[in-house]
RNA sequence: GGCCCCGUCGUCUAGUGGUUAGGACACAGGUCUUUCACACCUGCAACACGGGUUCGAGUCCCGUCGGGGUCACCA
């Protein structure tokens, strides 16, 4: 039988990483052993699902390469996918339970159970519900004023539940401690732990890895299966993922833990998927980079570890500009055009998103932004311009949105000034001198290339008795406007002898006037 | 509180009774260098604690402490 995977998220359209990871290792799985992988949409409890969450989800699965064999848009023998679409067969379901007597009408008030529970506390028990038994005339009474019920399933007393976990190993629970569950509510509605035991049944789902919180809720799930004489499925409870530094699980308020984020920093799929792949799951005690072949080659449930793992942005980071030094520049380019384009909106964007601290984040925070939802479409004319960019750039580009930060006065006409690098750079004696010098040679030099500008610059210095630092430094600054960036050279040629010339003389003026 | 899960450098991890406890990120110092980044070298740094079992415990058992989950007509 085929291996058969699900990721069943709710639709609030906010993908945490940590749920992203949960569903990596689900969709590993199906493909390392040649399975399928279902996209099941948890839309119960009434809150319908809205169009917009569903769609944000599948986009950043979409963006992860993490493709559904059977879900929302491409359908599937085991549909419908969103339980809110599946009453019927909670309904069929619930009836066979009713039938075979291990559920029953519990026609309990709110209030009942509430003054149960207080009573219990005040004893210092534990609160269970169990079955009250009813005389007839009650239950006819009940009946007969049509008083609502839930349908609880009962569970048998003094036995001992076991799950064979793939993560966790074997976990044993006496059913004493498993309160009677409702699995239908007055109104008809199911609830989570019956409706995930039909849906995984009905889906043929063989395996069920979810995060850990679910592990207690697997064994009032053991009961149904075992009720409704459905297989059992093997089960893995993933450890939850914890804030930066600490044991504490990682939450909305830890920085950036949302999918969108990334997506909208510019960070590549490869990267993320190596990061969430490692983060829990290590495949030796050396190697780190995982290409997403790899991973669905070398992936397997025995290898992930039974602890929480704690999310590390600078490992993340890392892993990242490892992938970015090995992607394609045609690649680099249609990445980073978007940002270049819409560098005000990016930045903006990105402030607001940096003074947020809400919880949860605003909606704009759980988007692609808008300008990197169509491929941009790059001019082989302005291709040039970005390819010698991202190539003088080389290893400094991490993130797509680098690109701002690093190269964005190579396509802005105004230079805007890092006023520390001013003040280090060209706060100088014998500066202004210099770029008089600089600018004259720029002038005439010929032919403007890379090789004859840093002869002839070089070549200045020494003449003057100057450092090459402190020329080459004061003349970056004086054309770019930052401290730090990638060759000066490289900058000079593309950047160009009328813009250099004029960016000096602009700088001159500047350091003139103050 | 009851029940369940978890506990190796700051972080991700290797480790399945005998290792100088290994690798990676981060950090510190250095080499290269016009800045930054890259690369390379060096360094810092861990078995939560206490009892057992054993010739020998990070590895097995018990307890303590710590973290997490769950005890819903939420998912």
């Amino acid at each position: 039988m085929s291996v058969r995977t699900r990721f069943a998220p709710s639709p609030t359209g906010f993908l945490h990483i940590g749920g992203v990871r949960t569903a990596l290792f689900n969709w590993l799985l199906a493909r390392h052993h040649g399975g399928q992988f279902v996209l099941r949409i948890d839309d119960t409890d009434q809150q319908r699902h809205v169009e917009r969450a569903v769609s944000l989800i599948l986009d950043g699965f979409r963006w992860m390469g993490m493709d559904w064999d059977e879900g929302p848009e491409v359908g599937g023998d085991h549909g419908p996918y969103f339980q809110s679409q599946r009453g019927h067969l909670y309904r069929e379901a619930a009836d066979r339970l009713v039938a075979s007597g291990r559920v029953y009408r519990d026609y309990s008030t709110e209030a009942e159970r509430a003054a149960d529970k207080a009573a219990a506390e005040a004893e210092k028990r534990a609160y269970r519900f169990r079955r009250k038994p009813l005389t007839d005339d009650q239950l006819e009474q009940y009946e007969k004023e049509g008083r609502p019920y839930a349908l609880r399933f009962e569970v048998p007393v003094g036995q001992t539940l076991v799950v064979n976990d793939l993560i966790k190993g074997p976990v044993e629970m006496k059913t004493d401690e498993v309160a009677d569950f409702v699995i239908v509510r007055p109104d008809g509605s199911p609830l989570y732990n019956f409706a995930s035991v039909v849906d995984d049944a009905e889906m043929k789902i063989t395996h069920v890895v979810r995060a850990e919180e679910h592990l207690t809720n697997t064994f009032p799930q053991l009961l149904i299966f075992e009720a409704l004489g459905y297989p059992l499925p093997q089960f893995a409870h993933v450890p939850y993922v914890a804030a930066p530094g600490s044991k504490k699980k990682l939450s909305k308020r830890d920085g950036a833990v949302g999918l969108h984020e990334f997506i909208n920093e510019g960070y590549l799929p490869e990267g993320m998927l190596n990061y969430l792949a490692r983060l829990g799951w290590s495949y030796d005690e050396t190697t780190e980079m995982f290409s997403r072949a790899d991973l669905i080659e070398k992936f397997t449930l025995d290898r992930v570890n039974s602890s929480p793992a704690s999310h590390d942005p600078d490992k993340l980071f890392w892993i990242e500009g490892e992938w970015m030094k090995v992607a394609d520049l045609d690649r680099k380019v249609s990445l980073t055009a978007p940002y270049i384009r819409n560098a005000d909106e990016f930045v903006a964007w990105s402030r607001r998103r940096k003074n947020q601290k809400e919880d949860p984040p605003a909606a704009e925070h759980q988007e692609i932004l808008p300008f990197l939802q169509q491929p941009a479409e790059v001019s082989e004319s302005e291709a040039g311009r970005y390819r010698q960019v991202i190539e003088a750039l080389g290893d400094r580009l991490k993130v797509a949105s680098d690109i701002i930060k690093l190269g964005r006065y190579f396509f802005a006409e105004e230079i805007s000034y890092d006023p520390d690098a001013v003040k280090k750079r060209l706060r100088k004696e014998g500066v202004p001198a210099i770029l008089e010098a600089i600018q004259g040679i720029l002038a005439e030099v010929e032919p403007y290339d890379l090789a004859t500008l840093e002869e002839r610059i070089k070549g200045y210095a020494e003449a003057q008795g100057e450092g090459i630092g402190k020329v080459v430094n004061a003349v970056r600054v004086a054309t770019t406007g930052q401290g730090v960036g990638p060759g000066l050279y490289d900058c000079l040629v593309i950047l160009g002898r009328e813009s250099c010339i004029d960016r000096i003389a602009q700088t001159r003026a500047m350091l003139a006037e103050s």
